[in-house]
DNA sequence: AAGGCCCTCAACCGCCTTGTG
DNA sequence: ACACAAGGCGGTTGAGGGCCT
């Protein structure tokens, strides 16, 4: 059959689609079956429709390739598939998504990433395609104005699905409560990372001995987005419009992730990769000694930095959950507020030793909701220290002893077993990680992380929102100096980060408690699983030795360890 | 009015997974 | 165990239209 012999395929089909090739031969013109026929690429014409339409018909779905075969259409399977399931199948909706569909979507999109065929699951009527585009549209459009992706209530948490990192709902005063909470336990992380507004930064010792220029010269070597996000910082710096460091925030509450210009999870994610507490071992001190094929994993890949590529050029990026597009000038430009560049100097220039985790170190006069929180952390930690009954198996003190003996461990996981980013938050972290990370030779992360020491915890970086509502904005501070009880969050944001957002929050996203309240238990039950037991490696620990980092499984499917 | 830019959407491509022989 | 085919999935591309200058 010849479906361009009808006057409305000659209507519709554009003369070079239909007798010659267009310039594009591979995307719009024709290709040759296997068997010689000419197969059409391009628009579909309503007889290609009709006809494809009465073979499912008659025939139903599958075997698309037989489609071509018995009916004379002149497209491949593939081609057919795609034309039904996206146009042509029943029950499809058209037209815009609605606002409910689209808030469903994004909350999809905290839990699972780019896994639009699952997103589209939620969404009946709806297509993996259709979401997929509107999600990328999306994403330009709030990068572009200078938005964040994900509401600010939202909080991370890994991912459900390949080393992504969640962004699951919502926030609040009872993720204050978690803060201040003595039930609950804080990755030790979020304290290592917490940077202070202004000036002191005692706690950064912590940080990958790393320094943002270092950062920034391996990613301008990789031609890297990131190096827009210097330049812009650089240009913040001179405007003097930047009022929080939030690098290194994020797990310390990230307070004013909604600063940055780009949705929260971007933020998050610069915020991870930049403050990435690794390095307790200074060896690391040098973005270059980080080697590894590494690929930007969903958490990360949408910082500030390009979603759109591997650092390493061999990994394939994929959209976090908490990922963001690509950041531009203009999205950094554009954001009224931004980082605080003096922060941002003190972390590069501080030193690794300079830091440490002990509260004395602190500074809550530094800046507020931060760093009282990271005051009262550390003194908590301390105070359990004593009375744990936990011991740690090495002799050095590392950040999983920390977490450990300080009783601040939210999960109860044992993630001082797994001290490497390859824990449900591990994967986040080892995603943000690698975000920042100069691409080696197909090594994983774990080759380069430091060792034992390292261990902060990946499950630091499973940050998980469990908050009900969205408070007000002064609502942390009413609270981040009570003690509330909190069902083991597996991570908090910081108050400060919600106080930071809460405007934002306000103008753009209510959290969804069920949502939240799913994404939560689910994983957290989940994590909770993971016993405490000891484990050399890591890696080992979750069966994660043989995945790329690209192609980390669901949390929940990873091994257990024994 | 014309050109450029941006946005949306449909479609293709390549890779991966699954099923089958 | 292996090879192959089919289908699924996510990323990317290009056409077309609208808006702006």
């Amino acid at each position: 059959m010849n479906h361009l012999s009808t006057k409305s395929d000659t209507e519709m089909i554009p003369e070079d689609h239909m007798d010659t090739p267009s310039v594009d031969e591979g995307r719009r013109g024709k290709s040759v079956s296997k068997d010689g026929q000419v197969l059409k690429k391009g628009p579909w014409t309503s007889a290609e429709d009709a006809i494809l339409v009465e073979y499912v018909k008659e025939h139903g779905e599958g075997n698309w390739n037989a489609v071509q075969k018995n009916s004379g259409l002149s497209r491949c399977g593939k081609s057919c598939r795609l034309r039904w399931a996206n146009h042509l199948r029943p029950n499809l909706k058209k037209g815009a998504f609605t606002p409910e569909e689209e808030q469903l979507i994004i909350k999809l999109h905290a839990k699972m990433g780019n896994k639009w065929a699952q997103m589209a699951t939620q969404l009946p009527g709806r297509t993996d395609n259709e979401i997929k585009n509107f999600w990328n549209t999306r994403i330009k459009r709030l990068q572009r104005a200078g938005l964040p992706l994900y509401p600010p209530n939202v909080c991370f948490q890994a991912s459900d699905g390949d080393q992504q990192t969640q962004i699951v709902s919502s926030v609040t005063q009872h993720q204050n409560d978690i803060l201040q909470g003595n039930n609950f336990d804080f990755p030790d992380i979020v304290f290592e990372n917490l940077y202070p507004d202004h000036g002191d930064l005692s706690y950064t010792s912590s940080f990958p001995d790393v320094s943002m220029s270092s950062m920034c010269h391996g990613f301008e070597s990789q031609d890297h987005g990131y190096t827009n996000m210097m330049n812009n910082v650089e240009q913040l710096r001179d405007s003097e419009t930047i009022n929080v460091g939030y690098y290194g925030t994020f797990y310390s509450g990230l307070p004013s992730v909604s600063r940055f210009p780009f949705e929260p999870s971007g933020k998050m994610q610069l915020a991870f990769g930049l403050d990435y507490p690794y390095d307790p071992d200074a060896n690391i001190k040098n973005l270059a000694t980080f080697g590894g094929e590494i690929s930007l994993s969903h958490a990360l890949s949408n910082g500030n930095i390009s979603a759109s590529r591997p650092l390493s050029g061999a990994g394939k990026l994929e959209l976090p959950s908490l990922q963001h597009a690509e950041t531009d000038d203009s999205s950094w430009t554009a954001y009224h507020s931004t980082p605080h560049l003096e922060a941002i100097d003190t972390y590069v220039e501080s030193s690794p030793t300079a830091v440490s985790l002990q509260s004395e170190c602190i500074s809550p006069r530094s800046s507020g909701l931060l760093e009282v929180m990271l005051h009262e952390a550390q003194a908590l930690s301390n105070s359990k220290r004593h009375s744990s009954e936990k011991s740690s198996s090495s002799s050095a003190i590392t950040h999983n002893e920390m977490l450990e003996s300080s009783g601040l461990n939210f999960f109860d996981i044992g993630w001082e077993d797994c001290n490497d980013p390859i824990s449900p938050l591990g994967c986040s972290a080892a995603s943000i990680f690698n975000e920042f990370m100069p691409p080696v030779n197909g090594s994983s992360i774990h080759e380069f992380l430091p060792s034992e020491s390292t261990a902060v915890s990946a499950g630091s970086l499973n940050i998980m929102a469990v908050a009900e509502q969205i408070s007000t904005p002064n609502v942390e501070e009413k609270h981040v100096l009570s003690q509330t009880d909190f069902p083991e969050p597996e991570a908090v944001l910081g108050s400060g980060w919600l106080e930071e957002s809460s405007q934002a929050g306000k103008d753009c996203f209510v959290s969804d408690d069920a949502i939240a309240t799913l994404l939560d238990q689910d994983f957290c039950k989940d994590n909770k699983m993971v016993p405490a037991g000891a484990s050399s490696n890591p890696l080992q620990g979750f069966g994660l030795e043989s995945y790329p980092w690209n192609k980390m499984p669901d949390v929940r499917q990873m091994p257990e360890l024994p």
